[in-house]
DNA sequence: CAAACGTGGAC
DNA sequence: TGTCCAAGTTT
């Protein structure tokens, strides 16, 4: 028993992670919310929301039944909240059309919104054990090493390739186990930047070990400078100290949150606020120090434009997409992560 | 196939 | 301060 599963299994027993908050129990909801969590997120940022959401919502049919404000409001700070948007929608389906329960196959898995090959895979095989590949970051990081494949993992063809290859591994038994150790051993020895060879169960015959190309693969993604775009965020605040807030679209970036309304200057954002408080009571106008918020794709440059207001007007500016929100209840509503910290500071009077 | 989609941490 | 990117999927 010399084979590339043995010994990850074999490492895996010593010092993989046993005590992860969603191994215990390892049930397929658990598994299924801790993957989609984990999509490009790292375990330690993950962990905290996993049990929180897990406390709020315990089962798939608390899920199915939850309104969306507040899966998303669990989900708020963790990004990419698509996921928190097809996780709701694919407990519904579940419960619509698999019995309340998710369905035990790659194909219906992967029907599901959220629910790709890899994360299918993962589900099948730490839920139930089931002889079924992933291919995560992790995985993509420790083959490529190991095997010497060149190029960027997301070309189509490389990915194939590694895919070929995950699948060559699988061992007959310890499915869940494998799966789990194949991750921690890309996770915590066989990093991106100083990968701990030394410690590894797999060096003895990894190519980049051998070559000393574990610098150069896995192939570095191809470079892109993402673009800088730039927008005022109105603080429109009444005397008992409640903010305006506004849902965002459905699509698009913070789908779904409530965040602070927007326009393109300062002089469009007063005029916002006159739509929604009498101008005549605006007490005072501050330009607050600018900031920069950065995503996956591009730059933002945020002007918050704090206005305070003496009297809103009463009735004007509360509806589904529009509403006074008490600062006491910031938690209730999912705020993207720059718009709740701003408005924490604003409340503590930092700025 | 490229781009969209968040956030925080490492270097 | 800038770059890269982490348990990816969808359009």
């Amino acid at each position: 028993m010399n084979t590339l599963a043995a010994r990850v299994l074999d490492w895996f027993d010593r010092h993989g992670r046993h005590d992860l908050p969603w191994q215990d129990p390892r049930t397929p909801y658990r598994v299924w919310l801790s993957e989609i969590m984990l999509q490009q997120t790292q375990v330690q940022t993950a962990a905290p929301y996993f049990e929180r959401f897990t406390k709020a919502l315990p089962q798939l049919g608390d899920l199915a039944a939850a309104q969306i404000d507040q899966v998303l409001a669990l989900w708020a700070g963790l990004g990419y909240y698509a996921r928190a948007r097809n996780l709701h929608k694919a407990a519904a389906i579940c419960v619509e059309h698999h019995g309340g329960a998710l369905p035990e196959s790659l194909e219906d898995l992967q029907a599901l919104p959220g629910i790709g090959r890899s994360t299918a895979g993962a589900i099948l095989a730490q839920a139930h054990g089931l002889r079924v590949a992933i291919l995560d970051g992790n995985v993509k990081r420790v083959l490529a090493r190991f095997h010497g494949v060149e190029g960027w993992p997301g070309a189509t063809a490389v990915e194939k390739r590694l895919w070929a290859l995950s699948e060559s591994h699988l061992p007959d038994t310890r499915m869940a186990d494998y799966t789990q150790a194949i991750m921690d051993l890309g996770a915590t020895l066989c990093t991106r930047s100083k990968p701990d060879c030394a410690r590894c169960p797999l060096a003895g015959d990894c190519i980049a070990r051998r070559e000393q190309r574990t610098g150069d693969l896995p192939t570095a993604r191809p470079g892109r400078t993402p673009p800088r775009r730039g927008t005022v965020m109105l603080v429109l605040r009444d005397a008992q100290g409640r903010v305006l807030l506004q849902r965002r679209p459905e699509t698009g970036i913070w789908g779904g949150l409530w965040s602070l309304p927007e326009a393109v200057d300062t002089s469009a954002a007063r005029e916002l606020a006159g739509r929604h408080a009498d101008a005549t009571s605006f007490a005072s106008t501050r330009e607050l120090p600018t900031f920069e918020h950065v995503f996956s794709h591009f730059r933002l440059q945020v002007q918050p434009l704090l206005i305070e207001v003496s009297a809103a007007r009463i009735g004007v500016g509360d509806n589904d997409d529009l509403r006074w929100h008490p600062p006491a209840a910031a938690g209730t509503l999912g705020l993207p992560a720059p718009v709740a910290r701003l408005l924490q500071r604003i409340h503590e009077e930092e700025i």
